[in-house]
DNA sequence: AACAAAAATGAGACTTAATCTCATTTACTG
DNA sequence: CAGTAAATGAGATTAAGTCTCATTTTTGTT
């Protein structure tokens, strides 16, 4: 049994043709998606509908994070088991979306700050996201 | 002059009335505050289209943050002077929206763990955002 | 394998935040 | 107080995302 089938019966979520294609599509990328680029990937074989129902089934059982870029476009990745707590750095030459995980000692002092803001404002706080925008330098293969 | 008409003066900008309304507005609240929210409180008072122009006029001068909630409405806070580099946190149950100063120690952490990834990802970092997500207590007006 | 019930899909209508157009109004300059 | 450039209002337009509903697919049961 393939990949994107035991993700989906492991979860108990019936398998359906829109749930493998979209599921390959996102296990087949190293880096976020967009989901307008999604959609044209998948044109012709899911329709648009669909693929936003999927989306939101993936988000359902756990295993699909949604994001948006500096620029409002919608941004979705996998979250499987070997992907872990990590942020994201945006390109606004080019585009690109780029997983980043922090050092664990940063993340710790986060944690801490977290724990120090919890009090001050009196939050239960249960996430959070850490957004880097800046530029890719020459060496990015798509700003060239 | 007022407030509102020296910010437009000091920056170059031509005095209107939407652009006055508009900026008591934002000068009127503390925390940030939705387009909607925005939109309905000068319903009658200026066109839509032209608000958003105006609001895309303040960020041409580099006066208007705009940032999404979770949930992907649209958010703007004015950022004079006075307003340091900060980050918000959200509440899920009320959707308030708070700014949040973060230790001093703690940015400059953040500072060396930019740098850090600066150069592991060849970037030029040039801005950061924060977002903590949660929900206030108890003593929350809003949620009650 | 055939069947029935439940679940999912496709096609396209619909919603709505944001942008665009253009005729009219307002703000600045001398 | 012109004359010109800039800004506005009203409403059309665009497009991401949602919704509807008739049809198809999946799955559990004989
Ligand atoms: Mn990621
Ligand atoms: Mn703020
Ligand atoms: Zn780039
Ligand atoms: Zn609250």
């Amino acid at each position: 049994m393939d990949n994107s089938r035991k993700i989906l019966t492991d979860r108990k979520v019936s398998i359906t043709n829109p749930r493998i294609l979209v599921l390959e599509e996102l296990l087949g990328t190293k880096n976020p998606i967009t989901v307008d680029e999604l959609l044209s990937k998948l044109e012709n074989k899911v329709a648009k509908s669909t693929l936003y129902r999927v989306l939101n089934d993936l988000k359902n059982i756990n295993i699909l994070n949604e994001f948006s870029t500096p620029d409002n476009q919608s941004v979705v990745e996998l979250i499987l088991e070997d992907h872990t707590h990590h942020h994201h750095l945006f390109c606004s030459d080019c585009g690109e979306i780029i997983d980043v995980e922090m050092a664990k000692e940063f993340e710790n002092k986060l944690s801490k700050e977290i724990k120090r803001i919890e009090k001050e404002f009196n939050f239960i706080i249960e996430d959070h996201r850490l957004e880097l925008f800046g530029k890719c330098t020459d060496l990015c293969l798509n700003c060239k």
